[in-house]
DNA sequence: AAAATTTTCGAAAACGCTTTCGTAATTTTT
DNA sequence: AAAAATTACGAAAGCGTTTTCGAAAATTTT
């Protein structure tokens, strides 16, 4: 009835539990008869070694835990697609974990993988800089806990580990400066995560590009959104108040939004107000106008991330460096922005 | 350097393993000085209790097996997040898998999970009926290695589980009749999952819906579309060929892709023909129009079998037998149908 | 035929933990 | 003060493997 174990096919033959293991693992030890009837018998009966059993003793799971802060964001699955292929590719398993958005929830989860279900760690922390901060005897274990970890995307200087990262800073430089070399003069930006690292290097690419061109940086076209508010009322104020002809958000869903809110307004897209959106997904081929995105690559990121992790892990003597891959973005030009004019 | 363990916290203090095990659990059986000593030292030093041994020893691991055709298909993310859901909160972890529509990918992860990398499975198999016979030692060693399973959307009679499945027959009847009901007549299918019960579930309802109107079932209505083939081309015969005025289609993307062609084509979307889909994800809403779907719940799906294969694992000795629970569908009326007429 | 070698198997330890049971030491009860 | 009860700890078994080492049995070599 229950699962059927070396113990339970010793019995079986009456002989040691060492000869039933080394006759399965086909050693030469074994004589060829004894092993072709264990071997007969165990295939018969479905026999199948415990993997915990031999995990504690190989003192390996082979499983990596993944931590992201949300699922349903179609970026982070692409980085999951990517990670799922070269771990499985290379004998591991995910253990994967979405903090919704709840640093407690992240900080339980890591702390619960943490307790040895997993070789290594993949994180994209949901966490602010100062929230780590706050939140630092836990991430502080985390390290001390040695179990190697890697992080992406939403990356914090507090852990020491490899990282892969997106070059956001010229990421939004290079939309801000799409924006301007297709005629668009005042440029906004939409946040949804305002306070991390990642939307502040935007938007010093964003400032760059504009000085470059020598126009001045005006906070008040920066507009920060949160998860529950009203984007339609916030965005009001910055069409009311200026004469907008460009819009830079920071996630696709933003960034559809947008578009539909600008269109509802009677702006026309492009021509009135362009858009650029981040995260290249599925939403954004396919609505009227089909939107200009930043691509970050996801799976490639998570390829990469896996693989530094996987490296790490299977090379526990050699301790080399920590390591920072910078992905570069592409921009995909639809029809939300102008042509560049051809001279 | 390495992990502490109990036997390195014995050694320090002097004592039996055993009593470092129930100091750290406060166990009564130890006197408060020594638990005081042995916990703090343990707190200071990031003691973790290792999984791999104690999974060994209570014969489980908490962990849930979830093996799902596409991860990128928002259908089966929601489901997976409805399962982390309620896995989480009832103390289990999720590893999860994705076979990307290949038969042998998800009979090789199955049994790579069926080693005892999990205490229960949960799985929508990409294989049809035929597959899986033909695939049947697999399906079938599985079912031998008693582990629980619990199966849904695309499952089968074969395997002898608990299920949750949609509703399809009522679906595919709700909304042809929804197209009857706002003027349609002519409703062609487009189909990406021809030969799979969802599939022919629901026809069967889209036929029902017709008869009760008299309407003729014309076979040359149903398109099915394979993965790689040129949508647009085989679209394009259907419309040339008939007075279409209803389009239903099986996937949301597939719906999209439809609804794009077909506005292409210079057809008013809904006044030439009307669209409804399956899956209500993130595309739909924001496309233009917006498109009347037909939504599964994934989300409360997840939830569902989540806890019913969580009920089983934890009532061992309780053998009730399987269940499969049925949900509804509902019709999230768009913009790319017509209104039903007043009278 | 004796010696040397090879083959074939089993005992035991180890992975890290929990738990039962036994026992010495301490405290309480009579 | 002796008996009884309680407290405080350790030994050992067990979870299911793998692997090292020793030893008996079979084979080969002299």
């Amino acid at each position: 009835m229950s699962k059927l174990t070396l113990k339970d096919i010793a019995a079986h033959f009456k002989v040691s539990i060492s000869t039933v293991s080394k006759a399965i693992n086909d050693s030469h030890e074994i004589s060829q008869k004894l092993k072709a009837k264990i071997q007969k018998f165990a295939q018969e009966n479905h026999y199948k070694p415990n993997k915990v059993a031999i995990n504690l003793r190989n003192r390996s799971t082979r499983n990596i835990g993944v931590v992201i802060p949300n699922i349903l964001n179609y970026f982070f699955v692409q980085v999951l697609y990517g990670i799922e292929q070269v771990a499985n590719n290379r004998g591991y398993n995910i253990i994967s974990c979405t903090s919704n958005q709840s640093i407690e929830k992240e900080a339980k989860t890591l702390e619960l993988l943490s307790y040895g279900s997993v070789d290594g760690l993949i994180i994209s922390s949901v966490a602010t800089e100062s929230q780590i901060k706050n939140h630092a005897e836990g991430m502080k274990e985390l390290v001390d806990s040695q179990i190697p970890i890697a992080m992406f995307d939403r990356v914090t200087d507090l852990i020491d580990c490899d990282k892969v990262i997106v070059d956001d800073f010229e990421a939004g430089y290079k939309a801000t400066k799409y924006f301007l070399d297709t005629g668009c003069q005042t440029i906004a930006i939409v946040t949804p995560i305002d306070h991390t690292e990642i939307s502040r290097l935007r938007t010093e690419g964003y400032r760059k590009a504009l000085k470059e061109r020598n126009i001045p940086f005006d906070e008040k076209l920066i507009l920060p959104v949160g998860i529950d508010d009203d984007l339609e009322f916030l965005l009001s104020f910055i069409l009311n108040d200026n004469q907008i002809d460009g819009i830079l958000a920071f996630d696709e869903i933003t960034t559809v939004k947008v578009m539909t809110i600008v269109k509802a307004r009677g702006y026309q897209v492009p021509n009135d107000i362009s858009i650029i959106g981040f995260t290249n997904g599925q939403l954004s081929k396919y609505v009227t106008p089909s939107l200009t995105m930043v691509s970050q690559h996801g799976a490639y990121i998570g390829e990469t991330v896996a693989s530094l992790l996987i490296n790490r892990l299977e090379n526990k003597e050699v301790s080399e460096p920590f390591e920072t891959r910078i992905v570069k973005t592409s921009l995909i030009v639809r029809d939300s922005t102008r042509k560049i004019p051809m001279d």
